[in-house]
DNA sequence: ATCAGTCTGTGCAGCAACGAACATATCGCC
DNA sequence: GGCGATATGTTCGTTGCTGCACAGACTGAT
C-alpha cells in the first residue's frame, strides 16, 4: 500500500505529520458513496491506494465521470472554497484505503497552515484545468482513445502491479456510453497486445504502446498537474 | 449600459465603491484576446455588458469554448488561486466595456478584504460546477439542444433588448462543430419562430420557447450560480 | 455436476454529426 | 451598377455511436 499520500507529502514534514494525526484511516469499497449530491459535506478524503470518482447524473438513467481521483489529490475542494455541499456525487471506483478528515478539523486546519491553504488552491486550479481538458477530450475523441486513457489513468492511481479490477460494464458507465462499444474498444486493445483482461481482470501489457493509443488529454493531464504542483 | 458587474455588487458599497476605484473601465471588441494561454496574466475583468470567452484547443484547428463570462462574472480565477496563468484561451466575443485590474493590485485587495476573497471563493466553486454541467451536456446533447442553450446564455449576458450579433461560423467554432450544423439547427429555430436572423444580426422573438427548446442545462447552471451566491 | 448469475461477444437498423464541395444571397465599396 | 467579401443554404457519401436483441463463456454455490 501507498505510504501516504501525494498532496499531503508535498507539504513540510511537520505538517504532514500533523495533519495525518487529524485523520482516520478508513477503507473503501467499491461503490461506497462519499459524497451524495447536494447534501453536506461531512468528510474529506486523501486516497492512499484508491480511487474516488466524481460524477454527475446526464439524464435520468446515466451519469458522466468528471474527475478521478487517486493518490495524487484529494476529494473536497468545495470546503475549501466555503461552500459545503456539491452537486456531484463521490463513488469509490478501485477499494483501498483512504484519509479521512472531518469537515470541522479540515477548516480549522486551513485556518491554521498557509502552506495548505495554498497547496490546495493551487489544486483546486489544476482541478479546473484538468476537468477542461476532459471536456475537451469528451467533445472530440472518440471511444477507444478515450478508453485508452482512462485505463491509464486507473493505473496511475493504484498501487501496484499493473493490474486491477473492472468490468466492461462499469467502464461503459463511467464514461456514458453502451457497454457494448467499451467490449469492442477492448477488444481492439487487446488484439494489439496492449491489455489482457478476463472477467474485469484487467492488465496493462505495454503501458508505452497504451500511451501511444490514447489521445494526447492523458499526457496533457498529467503536465497539467506537474506545472502547477511540482 | 449596465452600471455595474453583478458579482461586484455583492459585496458591501464601501467595499465595492472601493473595488471599481482600483479598476480601468475598457472597451473591448470582438476576438481581442485577454488571455493569451500559459502567459503570465496580467490582469482581471469584470465585465459591464460585454462576454468573455474562454477557450482550449481541442486539435491542431478546433478550439473548444469552456466558459461564457459576462455581467455575472469574472475572468481572474486562477489569480484567486495563487496561479499566476491559465491554460485557456480568453476571448471577446461580445464587445462592449468591462473593469479591469491589474494582477498586482487584485493581490491586494484579495489580502484586505476579507469578503472579496470569500466571494470569489464561491464564484471559483460555481465555476467548477458549471464546468462539470457543460461537460455532461456536451457528451450527451444534440447540437439543437446546445446551440439554444449558447443563445440563451448570450443574451442573459449582454445588456439590452433581445437582439445580438453572432455569425453561425462564429457559433460553430465555440460549439466545435460544423457551420453547416449550426446553419440547419438555427433554421429549425427560426422556422419555430424562436428567433430571427440575419446576416448575424439575431434577434431573439420567444425566451420561453427557446428555454424549452434547449436543454436542462441551461436552467441547471443558472441553479448552481444562484444557489451558492444568490 | 448443475444451475443461476455474471461477464463478454456479435449482428442489425437507425441517427447525429462529419468532411468536402458547391450554390445562392446579401452587404459595403469603388 | 458591378465586384469582392461575407454569410447562409443544400447535397452526398461516410463514420461513430445508439438501442435492441440474443448468443456464448466463465464462475461460484449448492
Amino acid at each position: 500500500m501507498m505510504q501516504s499520500n501525494r498532496l499531503l507529502s508535498a507539504l513540510s514534514r511537520k505538517d504532514h505529520r500533523h495533519l495525518v494525526a487529524a485523520c482516520d484511516e478508513v477503507d473503501l469499497g467499491v461503490g461506497d458513496s462519499l459524497w451524495e449530491p447536494n447534501e453536506r459535506i461531512r468528510h474529506v478524503y486523501f486516497p492512499l491506494d484508491c480511487t474516488i470518482s466524481q460524477l454527475l447524473p446526464v439524464d435520468s438513467h446515466r451519469i458522466l465521470e468528471m474527475a478521478l481521483i487517486g493518490n495524487e489529490g484529494m476529494l473536497g475542494v468545495p470546503l475549501l472554497l466555503g461552500v459545503n455541499t456539491s452537486m456531484l456525487q463521490a463513488l469509490i471506483q478501485q477499494s483501498g484505503t483512504a484519509l479521512r478528515m472531518k469537515t470541522t478539523s479540515f477548516r480549522r486546519e486551513l485556518e491554521h497552515l498557509p502552506a495548505l491553504r495554498q497547496l490546495l488552491h493551487q489544486y483546486a486550479h489544476v482541478l479546473q484545468e484538468q476537468l477542461a481538458q476532459s471536456m475537451a477530450c469528451i467533445s472530440r475523441h472518440t471511444l477507444d482513445l478515450r478508453l485508452a486513457r482512462l485505463l491509464l489513468m486507473t493505473h496511475d492511481r493504484v498501487a501496484g502491479l499493473g493490474s486491477f479490477h473492472v468490468t466492461h460494464e462499469a467502464l461503459a458507465q463511467t464514461l456514458c456510453v453502451r457497454r457494448v462499444g467499451v467490449t469492442i474498444a477492448a477488444g481492439l486493445l487487446q488484439k494489439r497486445k496492449l491489455l489482457s483482461y478476463s472477467r474485469g481482470d484487467i492488465t496493462i501489457l505495454n503501458r508505452a504502446g497504451l500511451e501511444k493509443a490514447s489521445c494526447r488529454c492523458y499526457q496533457a493531464s498529467n503536465d497539467i498537474y506537474e506545472r502547477v504542483l511540482a
